[in-house]
DNA sequence: AATTAGGTGAGATTCAATATCAATAAGGTT
DNA sequence: AACCTTATTGATATTGAATCTCACCTAATT
């Protein structure tokens, strides 16, 4: 679904923006992961990289990224925005358990096609959805028991 | 779906808790008023009516009707929780509109009974779900144009 | 190499939400 | 009805994510 390899500072110039270190080093920080990562974990991946990042950067590259849809952020409901590549990543959305913080993957075809449904009836333009199951996962059920 | 009246008296003194005039004061409030109210909406509300009660109040009284299943918290993207009464309301989820904030309900029963499958396929016992759709409503796709 | 406008970093600021703790009030007891 | 015990409240401080400020830096063109 998606290419391979991403041409960022095409991307980056394309927008009248420069093409520095940081926002190459927050691109590949993101590439280079698991999924779901908050900012201030990038940030201290970064530095623990002995790159020289700022947070206020590692936001604003972010925002960037975000804004070319080259990066999905997240809202998992915790206070703190995750980002995930959009890059070798095919749509999902997730299932969180609420007592240790796991997150599953999935997809729907189903669903997805019933929100377009939904969206047309109530005379919406989608553009973008928030769809998370919230429970215990397996382990955290038995643990209750 | 729901019972008309609640005895939040009871409920209070089942918890072990005690029942006052701001708990009460609180739950009137969102009882009385439309969804999808935050927590200085109410604060600001119940002083306008010159009942006497604090910030911390405010949001430790949620908590409890939260914690009892009287009151549903909202999470719509915006940066701070919303709240809406469970009672006189039956359960939906909701379309969002990113121009004008605006906010439509919606409640589909073959999501909720696929949302119910896949939970179920990954060993997860659901205990909520967050479902929003995202875009613009009809109003603002026109004035894009 | 010089120029210059966009980018960065350290620290201040914002804002929702929570924690602290002395003063207050609920509600059972006498 | 006054009393007591203890949960609750309120004013304020604090936290934590995210944003803003502005002097300094650097990418990129000439």
């Amino acid at each position: 679904m998606n290419s391979p390899q991403i041409d960022l500072r095409a991307i980056i110039k394309q927008e009248g923006l420069r093409y520095t270190q940081q926002r190459e080093a927050v691109w590949l920080e993101l590439q280079s992961s698991d999924s779901h990562r908050d900012a201030e974990n990038i940030y201290f991946a970064l530095r623990q990289k002995s790159i020289n990042i700022s947070r206020a950067t590692v936001y604003r590259t972010i925002e960037i990224l975000v804004k070319n849809n080259l990066v999905r952020k997240l809202d998992l409901g915790d206070g703190k925005n995750r980002y995930e590549s959009k890059w070798g990543l095919t749509h999902h959305d997730h299932l969180i358990c609420t007592k240790c913080g796991r997150i599953e993957e999935f997809f729907h075809e189903g669903i997805e096609e019933m929100q377009k449904e939904i969206a047309a009836q109530y005379n919406f333009t989608l553009t973008n959805h928030v769809h998370q199951l919230i429970g215990l996962c397996e382990n955290c059920r038995a643990d209750e028991a």
